[in-house]
DNA sequence: TTGTTATTGTGAAAAATAGAACAATATGAT
DNA sequence: ATCATATTGTTCTATTTTTCACAATAACAA
């Protein structure tokens, strides 16, 4: 069993890198093309597509096409996928309004706020109140959460969630979360991805 | 030199839960405290400190105090940190909304679009045409910019800013970018992201 | 048909990262 | 003052991840 995100996170460079080709019209690509394109190692490429078993030609690389219905397979892309947002600040209403998710297969479904002037049944995105999380989770069957609420709000949110049935949950506040056993979080943190870039930036000037 | 991006992540992690340690009133930490708040190992939190020469007291643990200074200082957090944001779409004006970086010393300065109707030179951070960043960013020394442009106009965006004389750029454009030698990308991509984790929920879904 | 070449697929080697183990030692108890 | 205990710092070990290297082979050319 496959265990390693970076590996996935790949997957999903090169899914992108192969629509991108795609559309410029090309029909197949070899391992040192897609390592260029999204700047690993060729080798890398084919031991990626070797633990799923994806193969290509010998001489004659991947048909772009087959090797795109085999990433969006194994990506969980062949059906819709239904998430919800927990928090309709800033960057909660920002992400329900992104429709960069659309082509992905990723629908955001709901936002939810403890705020009554948040709530807002009638918008694109409805947004409720968050005490109808519960409800909304178990009857739609959602299982992907995004959370999107004050830090100090985080914990009890994702208790709330999780008990109601969400088994992943995308992180925006700047803490580590404990969840059951059998949910994942993974966390987005823009702070720390620029505090990151800093210091990778000062290392950098100091050693030049 | 350290380029254990993980490591670094995991310093900027024991550097927020301190804080939250230090408001609850604690004085000092021991490696299992922090290894619990960040969820890693003891041992991992002991080797992070060794690597940068942070050590405490046996059988006393470390001074959250002086623990911070030394953390603060090796994330370069010791000085204001100005950063543009390029693109002012929904991502883009969410950032320059967005409070939380203040408390960390980071400033969003300005940001930058090409579409007219996007300006605002008297907004809080003020939104300027992309065609003065060059010029901004020279004349304000500016080292960090977040990129949250489309994604056909990222590279072109890239390519302008890194000449300009920026050296890291958090990209939330949905590919992979060139920069020139001596700049660095963070990529941050909730589609990724997401993906990701519907990845690990099916799986974790299907293996049980 | 035969030979040449380009490219895959994978096993083995290397490098990077994490974890376990334990000696050293500061602290507090008696 | 001595002992017992808790915790660090670090070395050694294990695991994970990446890279290398090359045999296998499909495509193409002569």
């Amino acid at each position: 069993m496959i265990t390693n995100k970076n590996c996935i996170i790949r997957l999903s460079r090169y899914k992108n890198a192969l629509y991108r080709l795609q559309d410029l019209g090309f029909v197949k690509v070899f391992s040192d093309n897609l390592a260029d394109a999204v700047g690993g190692t060729a080798s890398q490429v084919r031991k990626d597509f070797s633990i799923f078993g994806i193969s290509g030609n010998k001489k004659g690389g991947y048909q772009i096409d087959s090797l795109l219905e085999k990433l969006n397979s194994i990506l969980g892309k062949d059906q819709l996928q239904k998430v919800i947002v927990i928090g309709a600040g800033h960057i909660g209403s920002a992400l329900m309004r992104y429709r960069g998710f659309e082509k992905e297969g990723i629908k955001i479904v709901a936002g939810f706020d403890i705020d009554p002037a948040k709530i807002n049944r009638s918008n694109p995105v409805p947004v409720y109140p968050l005490e109808e999380a519960r409800a909304f989770i178990k009857t739609n069957q959602i299982r992907i959460a995004i959370l999107a609420v004050p830090d100090i709000a985080a914990q009890q949110a994702v208790d709330l969630i999780c008990a109601a049935g969400i088994k992943g949950v995308l992180n925006f506040a700047p803490l580590g979360l404990k969840t059951p056993e059998g949910s994942i979080v993974n966390n987005v943190n823009l702070e720390i991805e620029l505090e990151n870039l800093i210091y990778f930036v000062n290392v950098a000037e100091k050693t030049r």
